[in-house]
DNA sequence: GGGGACTTACTGAGCGTTCGCTCAACGTAG
DNA sequence: CTACGTTGAGCGAACGCTCAGTAAGTCCCC
């Protein structure tokens, strides 16, 4: 079966931007849930049925094993990005500038919205070398686009960073961070948290305008400063 | 027992840049080594001591528990990563950009030279609650002590960046990220690691002169370009 | 519209294995 | 003779997974 949430893939513009509540198998809901808290091995299969409210067996009609209701959240979330940073990149047009600041928009605001589904990225160890390779695969690809925007921003002297690819990786680095850091009723919107780590990684990149502060992106606060990083906890 | 490496406390100047080979108590390391390859709860007792080449009650003799053996490790990691950052700082003197780039630059020399260490961070989640609380604590400290320097800074004209405490904790993610990629046998050292970092660092809490190119740091490479990330294996 | 064939979603019981951990006993070095 | 470091044997519990079986629905044929 793996009935997979429906992807919202309405080509609509600006639809990479909208968050509709997660829609996932109670299944891939509450395993997404229990390995988020305790790890992909420190969740038993009796666990994720005791959550659902079925028996063990109910779980092996859905799902072939546990490892392929981790292969599934995996494979949904990082096709999901992908999609949606694609989509933002075609929105942008050709500008390097605008490409960059809509790819990282989108997987940050990715990574903050769908936060539980991201997180189980630190839970690629425990997928079988099949399972893994396809993902890794996919991750490549959203980091390859990534370098050839900033690749091309930089011939157009946009992006002055020498090392175009140790930034690229910084900057997917540390949005996918986001997911182990952000929390909901934090400080901060997803919105605002995205606005400003495009501000980050235009300076990750080196894009002159935004250190010298001439790019001005409007910061609306719900509090006032900035310090107080919300719930800093660590991780699940 | 709980011995513990040596810890390499000489307080003689830029020490904090020097790693002798990991010295740990054999149950430790391949502890660590199988923590890393397999996870927390991936890894039985038994495992580990069919690589240690003892009896699991010998290792019960030497630490209380599994869980111990994970607490030690991390704890280790952090002070170790905590101390060398202090002396960097402390070397650094009173310039605030001066001690940025120390810290910076010491923090990524240990995600590179203690790699295996470090990426044990992925399994905080598996701590418990107290010895969770402690590790994050250290942890927490050494952000406190980063976006000390960054907004005094600031303060100074030299960091540009609107929201200091957001440059800094994206810093730091993308420092114990490179925990997660750096292979010894790729294209780039430790030392080339940790200069690109501090340059990408600077860029991203807003140092206008790195990101308008006027900052020229040596760039020694193994290899011509740089687009070749070496191993990408996305973990253990 | 009644009935056989088939499918979907699920259950209780339990398989064999491995888990973290313990205990009594042992050789050896000081 | 004592303390240290280790061992073989094994505890109870939990593990991933499978089995045979069933209630309820859907389908099409006549």
């Amino acid at each position: 079966m793996n009935t997979v949430p429906s992807q919202e893939t309405t080509p609509s513009a600006g639809h990479w931007r909208s968050y509709a509540p997660l829609d996932l198998h109670p299944i891939l809901m509450h395993a997404m849930r229990a390995f988020n808290e305790q790890g992909y091995h420190g969740t038993s299969v009796r666990d994720i049925a005791g959550r659902v409210g079925v028996t063990v067996p109910a779980l092996y009609y859905h799902y072939e094993n546990k490892q392929a209701l981790l292969a599934t959240l995996l494979e949904t979330s990082i096709k999901d990005v992908l999609d949606r940073c694609r989509a933002a990149a075609r929105e942008a047009g050709d500008d390097p500038l605008a490409r960059f600041c809509g790819m990282v928009e989108s997987i940050v605001l990715y990574m903050a919205h769908r936060r539980q589904l991201a997180f189980l990225d630190t839970e690629i160890r425990s997928l079988e070398p099949q399972n893994r390779a396809r993902y890794v695969a996919l991750r490549d690809y959203l980091e390859h686009m990534l370098l050839d925007t900033v690749e091309e921003g930089r011939a157009q002297g946009v992006f002055t960073t020498p090392i175009p690819a140790d930034a690229v990786r910084s900057v997917l680095v540390m949005c996918q961070g986001v997911a182990n850091w952000f929390r909901e009723d934090g400080p901060l919107t997803a919105e605002e948290v995205a606005e400003r780590h495009v501000l980050l990684s235009l300076g990750t990149v080196g894009h002159p305008a935004a250190v010298a502060g001439d790019v001005v992106l409007p910061f609306p606060r719900r509090t006032p400063a900035g310090r107080g990083a919300a719930s800093r906890a660590s991780s699940g």
